[in-house]
DNA sequence: ATATAAATTTAGACATGTCTAAAAATATAT
DNA sequence: ATATATTTTTAGACATGTCTAAATTTATAT
């Protein structure tokens, strides 16, 4: 089995390199676990040895197969769980994460399962990020981000890259929500914002950044 | 915050001491712990410097009104999440401790609130445990066990003292289960065995080893 | 090509919690 | 009251994971 710490590693490390698994920098995973570089040296060493990593001194890592494996059945519990908090315990999609950072290291495969079964095999979480099935598959989104469009585009926004309390309470401010059919109307070039039409008429302006940080589909 | 080891800790020595809080042995707690003595005199000189344990060397230990707080907390999460797990997921009782030991340190007081109104606010867990509310309040059982009934006693079953697995198994298989009306038919001398009537005409005999485990109410 | 900067690793310390073996205290028996 | 057994504590080791400071390697700039 696998320490709380080591599973967090497997998880940053996937995140970090998606799943073309290309290899990431120490530096990078320190910042992502808000912890130190020599930690994670230390750490990458571990991993190495249990198979679940590949590591060089000074050429970063990738993960191996078992464990990419082990990565996503923590992601895939860390979905599910905030799923549950959003739909069955009524909880906003900017109050789950941390909790669900807890409940994704709950061991119990049959529960995993079984609570799947309970939100109805659900394809997402209530950030659009993808949840793995039961055999560790996932489906990989394009990453389309809503800065990508050229004007007059539609699309319809289908998940946040930026999951923080603080730009999920700024979407919900400004409804620009899951879900939502939207237009490009333009893009100023001083700053590069955008204005959008939401859904039959409401117009609004958001900055660069957070366009960046919304993918969005074309349908 | 308390970590995962002190809050066992806290647990085991309020299940040993009861509502009553009488004081606990280095050993008993040792026991209930699968853990040994030396490692509990340590946490107990821990739990002492945090204030959640009475503890003189030698003496034994109690808790402290604030280490009493944090074992109800403990237990109520253990006890809620049980009956999510057989309520919601279907899981059978005798498959829940071990995943309710993991779930019951996850730490969020507003999601625990939540699952309590989730499962509409029970009071008592899938063994019949009674569970504490929110201000950690807690209902006490008086202890009447089946084998501490007289003949033609009409009694129901509602509680289990051990919930190993072994046992609750065997009550499922005999169908001695929570809620079943019974009747003390007879006792018989040489090994204090019981025969009982259970509900309109199954006949059973049980060890008394299995009535002393069996809580019951006497209307 | 060499100097400087940035990234990474190593060394050593610390915190938490566990264990075994030995010492000390307490309980029990004669 | 004294010997023996049991319980409890202490001492020292180990495992995991974190940190700071120093050393080393790699990248960048001139
Ligand atoms: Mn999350
Ligand atoms: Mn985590
Ligand atoms: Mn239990
Ligand atoms: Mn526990």
């Amino acid at each position: 089995m696998n320490t709380l710490a080591e599973e967090n590693y497997l998880k940053a490390i996937y995140q970090l390199s998606g799943e073309n698994n290309t290899g990431v920098s120490t530096n990078d995973i320190a910042k992502q676990i808000k912890t130190k570089a020599s930690s994670v040296s230390d750490m990458l060493r571990k991993l190495s040895n249990k198979r679940l990593a590949d590591y060089e001194k000074y050429k970063g890592a990738t993960l191996t197969k078992s464990g990419k494996k082990v990565a996503l059945k923590v992601i895939r519990k860390h979905r599910l769980w905030e799923l549950f908090l959003v739909n069955k315990l009524d909880f906003k999609w900017d109050e789950v994460h941390e909790i669900a950072e807890q409940l994704e290291h709950i061991v119990s495969p049959e529960m995993v399962n079984r609570l799947d079964k309970f939100l109805d095999y659900p394809k997402y979480d209530p950030h659009g990020d993808p949840i793995p099935d039961k055999n560790g598959n996932i489906r990989v989104r394009k990453e389309v981000f809503l800065s990508d469009l050229s004007k007059n585009q539609i699309a319809r926004v289908v998940g946040v890259k930026d999951s923080s309390a603080s730009f999920l309470q700024y979407l919900e401010s400004v409804k620009l929500l899951l879900g939502t059919e939207l237009v490009l109307l333009n893009r100023y070039k001083f700053d590069n914002s955008l204005s959008l039409k939401l859904g039959a008429k409401k117009e609004i302006t958001i900055s660069n950044k957070v366009a960046q940080n919304l993918y969005v589909s074309t349908t």
